[in-house]
RNA sequence: GCACCCAUAGCUCAGCUGGAUAGAGCGUUGCCCUCCGAAGGCAAAGGUCAGAGGUUCGAAUCCUCUUGGGUGCGCCA
């Protein structure tokens, strides 16, 4: 139920039927007709710009559009009140019932008041985390994941058909030195000193692995060379990097629809595959690219590689898929993954980078455009920097993975929803400032805190009506007589619930999250605030004398506790019925 | 040198993918607080939306240039 997505259909078949009478043009085009909230509640209830829009190509005066759709839509029996304003603006005021409708509708639909149709038939992939299988995530992948996990929830709260996906990393030279860091770690758990040199891990996080591989050969590989056990102990860690991996997105409920694996790419002639379907096209050459200008590499030597035409696709230069020694550039596999996600049948790729992988946006996206014909698009967004503060100081901290903070740490610090949740305030291309003092405060500048302190005030009352004896369930909350709702501050709270499934269309969209909790926070500031109004003016409180009068106000709690919960849902954030 | 991202109130940031007088929190100032759930409430002040052009009915939003920050730039992923 999206009342905005009703009275826009309203206009346009309203302008449908001028078209028939001959008051407008036929064949008129109306994507761009709008139906908004206006910016000034004095305004009306809703915005339509179809006059402004239409007056262009119609040939008329977007006024006289606006008179004779403001008489055609007048006779709806839901519109209470249309007039024109400004250039050609038309104001639409709403009778009571069809916002009162709002709140039985999403008492009646609960959690799914709000889900959208737009990505109906649409499969997509979100490919979110692929951190390296080097170590522990720290919390540059903690932004990463919360924001690819929650757009991935969003996006099936639209209606899309969603898979989250996890690439592996695992078939690069990065894993060769894991294994090596490993071996170190298996020479200490037989009581010799280990030898971490300059480029090998050196996170406490391997001694456990290092044991496991004491346990699992014994000596058998301490004097042996590396040819020898390299290949069992890249394997034996890479695993055991992958389970902890796991363990981590667990902790912040996280959870993967599928991995995939990099170096499962090789020897399968999928990499083979996806540059000969290149080549078919004619993108691959044999060429010498130009050094940098400005900043030439000192060792550069001008060298024929085997290139990908990506400039075909909107890249500025052409990027190579192979090494000077005839191995496959990183790029390679990167290639053939994607080429894997759109053979799958995804009708939309999106990729979360980290931000310092800005460079390789184009190429990632050429390749996708080359390889589907132009038929599947790639969103990638990329993932700022967290910044994290104790008390207003930087904060740094080394436990068990050497230099960095870990997802862990961040966890067990505040907790998994209140992670979640600043996470997800600002835009994911922004910085982030993360404070571990500020998230727990309990005062109106703490955002997690003021939304769940929303959510638990309707709990109370909730609990308060029960024990009066109103029937508190949404079935019969759902089917009263909605009607009294009718207080100015009433039913501007109604208009925010009746504005959630607006909201969650363009989030989706716009493929960005964070649009979530900013509305969140919107609704919890109106519900306070209808609270305090509440203290002055005892008719506004949702507990009442009269079981009838306070069963009406209830219900209005009710939806916005449903609207709360349902948005807290899409991040992952479990909502509290008490403060403690 | 080139590419991408960013620039909005004193501070931290929103801004509905082009709409009407650009919003919120903090901070500042002034009142109020025997009130469903304390961890406050109401109100005021505060802006050349980095700058300059352009597109059009209309621009913080789109395009171009300039300035100032961040990131990246063949055989590392």
């Amino acid at each position: 139920m999206n009342l905005f997505n009703d009275i826009r259909a309203l206009v346009v078949d309203c302008l449908g039927a001028m078209a028939a009478e001959g008051t407008l043009p036929a064949g008129l085009d109306t994507a761009n007709v709008t139906v908004e909230p206006p910016r000034d509640a004095a305004h009306g209830d809703m915005a339509t710009n179809a006059a402004m829009v239409l007056a262009k190509p119609a040939g008329m005066k977007p006024r006289d559009i606006a008179e004779a759709l403001a008489a055609k839509l007048a006779t709806d029996p839901r519109v209470a009140g249309a007039e024109v304003a400004g250039p050609g603006f038309l104001n639409l005021r709403l009778v009571p019932t069809a916002w009162q409708g709002v709140v039985g509708a999403a008492l009646a639909q609960g959690k799914d008041f709000g889900r959208a149709s737009i990505g109906a038939g649409v499969k997509v992939n979100v490919e979110f985390v692929s951190a390296n299988p080097t170590g522990p995530m720290h919390v540059g992948h903690t932004r990463g994941a919360v924001v690819g996990d929650a757009l991935a929830s969003l996006l099936d709260f639209a209606g899309y058909d969603v898979t989250r996906e996890y690439y592996i990393n695992d078939g690069g030279a990065q894993v060769d030195v894991l294994a090596r860091s490993a071996f170190e770690r298996y020479r200490e758990a037989h009581g010799l000193s280990p030898e971490i040199a300059e480029g090998l891990y050196p996170g406490d996080y391997l001694i456990p692995v290092g044991e496991a591989l004491k346990a699992k050969y014994g000596d058998r590989f301490l004097n042996a060379p590396e040819a020898e056990w390299l290949p069992l102990f890249r394997e034996f860690s890479t695993e055991a990097m992958m389970a902890m991996i796991r363990d981590d997105l667990a902790a912040l409920n996280v959870t993967m629809d599928l991995y995939s694996s990099e170096k499962a790419l090789y020897g399968t002639g999928k990499i083979e595959a996806a540059i000969d379907t290149l080549r078919s096209k004619g993108l691959i050459y044999e060429g010498v690219l130009e050094p940098p200008k400005g900043k030439t590499p000192e060792d550069w030597e001008p060298r024929e590689q085997t290139l990908f035409k990506s400039t075909e696709h909107g890249d500025d230069v052409d990027r190579p898929v192979k090494k000077s020694d005839g191995g496959w550039t990183y790029f390679a596999p990167d290639i053939a993954y994607h080429y894997d996600k759109v053979q799958r049948g995804f009708d939309l790729l999106i990729d979360i980078f980290g931000a310092d992988h800005g460079g390789y946006v184009k190429r990632m996206k050429a390749a996708v455009s080359a390889l589907s014909e132009g038929r599947v698009p790639l969103d990638i967004k990329l993932i700022q920097l967290v910044k994290l503060f104790k008390n207003g100081e930087p904060f740094k901290m080394s436990k068990r993975a050497g230099t960095f903070v870990t997802l862990r740490d961040v966890v067990e610090m505040v907790g998994a929803d209140v992670t979640r949740f600043v996470m997800l305030t600002r835009k994911n291309d922004a910085p982030l400032d993360f404070d571990f003092d500020k998230v727990l405060e309990q005062s109106r500048d703490n955002p997690v805190w003021y939304v769940q302190y929303a959510h638990a005030r309707v709990a109370s009352v909730l609990r308060k009506a029960q024990a009066a004896g109103v029937d508190t369930s949404d079935a019969a909350l759902a089917g009263l007589d909605l009607s009294s709702l009718s207080d100015p501050a009433e039913l501007a709270l109604i208009r925010k619930l009746a504005d959630w499934p607006r909201q969650v269309e363009i989030a989706a969209r716009a493929h960005e999250p964070h649009r979530v909790a900013g509305y969140l926070t919107e609704i919890a500031a109106d519900l306070h605030g209808h609270w305090n109004k509440g203290n002055d003016t005892p008719e506004l409180r949702f507990v009442q004398d009269d079981l009838a009068t306070m069963a009406t106000k209830i219900a209005l709690a009710r939806a916005v506790g449903v609207v709360i919960s349902a948005g807290l849902a899409i991040l992952g954030v479990t909502p509290v019925e008490e403060m403690r």
